[in-house]
DNA sequence: ACCATAGGGGATAAAATTATCCATAGGTGA
DNA sequence: TCACCTATGGATAATTTTATCCCCTATGGT
């Protein structure tokens, strides 16, 4: 996340919450803690394709935004766990439904993303 | 929308459906559709902030998803008017859902980001 | 010595998304 | 004739987001 140089327009819900779940693994992140995995190391495991380095970003980011908070234990080796603020528990609803309408509707839509990329191919 | 050279993993819901309402207007596009305003030009006027070319561009990224319907009325001037499809009202909730949540935080998440654009700045 | 673990982050490259500008069509009103 | 409206899209620049690589802390195992 780096500064912007063309304003949000935050008069808008939709803008506002979507700058806070934007992330490519916000909303991942959060599902994830809120099912009990709380450690970066162990949340990078369960989330595939993701990197150590994008995940502790959003990690952060979302700290920031009082969705997430950070307990760091001054232990050897070091042991941080992530838990959801009461902030960030309103948001989960949200993130349950995106994940339930996605399933819900996955064979069409797999079928749908997949035509959309060969039309584009090379 | 051009082609992605890093594939999705589409075993999660989450992941498709930040896919089809991914795009900087999309969630607005179907909210404002879903309210009556079905033509592009009453769209643009609608959405401060966009230009018709990014408009146009997503709401046929939408029609390609079949979460919009394209009425083309071959008359001139020109005249045509999206419609959500059944699918398209099924992500309602979800749209709805974060609009609501955006508005319920407005005080605490402008605050927010505000404060981590400035302490971004040059 | 060397590797592994755990958590974090700087620097830079690459990718993905939007913005900006301009062009198309055909009709209407000044 | 010029400007405007409607809708769409090519080409390219700018912006924003992710990826990749490499280094730091300290301890324990082989």
């Amino acid at each position: 996340m780096y500064e912007k140089k063309i304003p949000l327009l935050l008069e808008c819900g939709l803008t506002m919450t979507k700058e806070v779940l934007g992330g490519k693994w916000k909303t991942s992140l959060i599902y994830a803690i809120s099912e009990g995995i709380l450690r970066p190391s162990d949340l990078q495991r369960a989330i595939p394709g993701s990197t150590k380095r994008v995940l502790s970003q959003q990690l952060k980011e979302l700290e920031e935004f009082h969705i997430l908070n950070k307990k760091i234990y001054h232990q050897l080796p070091p042991k941080v766990e992530y838990t959801l603020t009461e902030l960030g528990e309103t948001v989960l609803p949200i993130i349950k439904m995106m994940n339930q309408w996605g399933e819900h509707n996955r064979i069409p839509l797999e079928t749908m993303i997949k035509s959309r990329s060969e039309s584009r191919a090379v």
